[in-house]
DNA sequence: AACGAGTGTTATATTTGCAAAACAACTGGC
DNA sequence: GCCAGTTGTTTTGCAAATATAACACTCGTT
């Protein structure tokens, strides 16, 4: 009667969406503006300093951020690689769901953005590829692409779906 | 300098993580045994009755579930839409990631049960599209998945890669 | 009638993420 | 040199989501 292994793993993650923004914040700011400090990433984020000074130092004493003689912050190399993973994802995300599934650019955007951190290696990678290969200009790929965007709805017939033989992915299709 | 609405949008979720599988352990203990009470959804959820008790509470005061002469919990109308709608996000998402990417079986289980609750209505219901027309037994979708799988790694070269105009998805794929 | 097991609730504590406010330190203009 | 503005920190409070522990109720057995 324990299928609790599966949905406790909700916690286990190696970052919260807080923090992987907050990095995300110093990536970015140092990028544009060659520096970030905690009042950058503040304003950055929409918080107070306060908070983000507190989440920051959490983060230098996790070793994830560093700081300067002059309060300048900097990615430590284990920032930079977990930053790395996280806008990978995030990217591989937006581009699947934009450029494929071609969900509204806004809700791509936030979508993305909400399953960024969550995402397994394994997925991202997959999916990776898997967006590479259908955006890739292969014969394969153009006429599948094509043949779907041309589809618009495919099925929304309860009976004869083709997917539905363990479980009703139907629901959400015909009413909500 | 603020794109802090994108992020802030996490938040504003209809429900947790937590709730979705309260009331997603209500549907699966009717289902299963006839009744679901709150030792039930602990005992599901491996959580103590206290919390359970809290947690139910509060889905009753929002409408979520209601309660039997008995102590017997129920999902009210409210809470067998939002229920429906959770879990055929899960089950897409499982589908693609299991049956498209080929993602482990049990990876699969773990990333879908994490953002099933975050996915839009859009995206879920163009998702479901998607995989549909894959798994359809169509000869775009067949020679497509056919090529792709046969493929495997598809591109890890920064340099060439198609995708990679405006930002790098490569990262992920190289080192980590 | 009493006892023990199972059940539900409540009281209290912890953690996380944020705000608000108070404070000290620095900075630049005058 | 001083005053105003900016910056970073700290303290305090809050809300959500848990946990633990204590308590009360019900029921079946003896």
């Amino acid at each position: 009667m324990a299928s609790s292994d599966v949905w406790k793993a909700f916690e286990e993650n190696e970052i919260t969406h807080s923090v992987a923004h907050h990095l995300a914040a110093i990536r970015e700011l140092k990028d544009r503006y060659g520096y970030a400090r905690v009042s950058d990433v503040a304003r950055y984020l929409d918080i107070t300093r306060g908070s983000a000074s507190l989440t920051l130092k959490a983060l230098r004493q996790k070793g994830f951020v560093q700081e300067d003689e002059n309060k300048f912050l900097r990615l430590s190399e284990r920032g930079e690689r977990l930053v790395d993973l996280v806008l990978a994802k995030r990217a591989i995300v937006r581009k699947f769901l934009k450029d494929v599934l071609q969900v509204e650019s806004h809700q791509s955007e936030v979508d993305a953005c909400k399953v960024e951190h969550l995402l397994s290696e394994e997925t991202s990678e997959k999916l990776l590829n898997f967006v590479r290969f259908l955006l890739a200009d292969t014969p394969e790929a153009r006429e599948f692409l094509d043949a779907f965007w041309q589809t618009g709805d495919f099925c929304h017939d309860e009976a004869d779906c083709p997917i539905c033989e363990d479980e009703c992915l139907l629901r959400i299709g015909s009413d909500s």
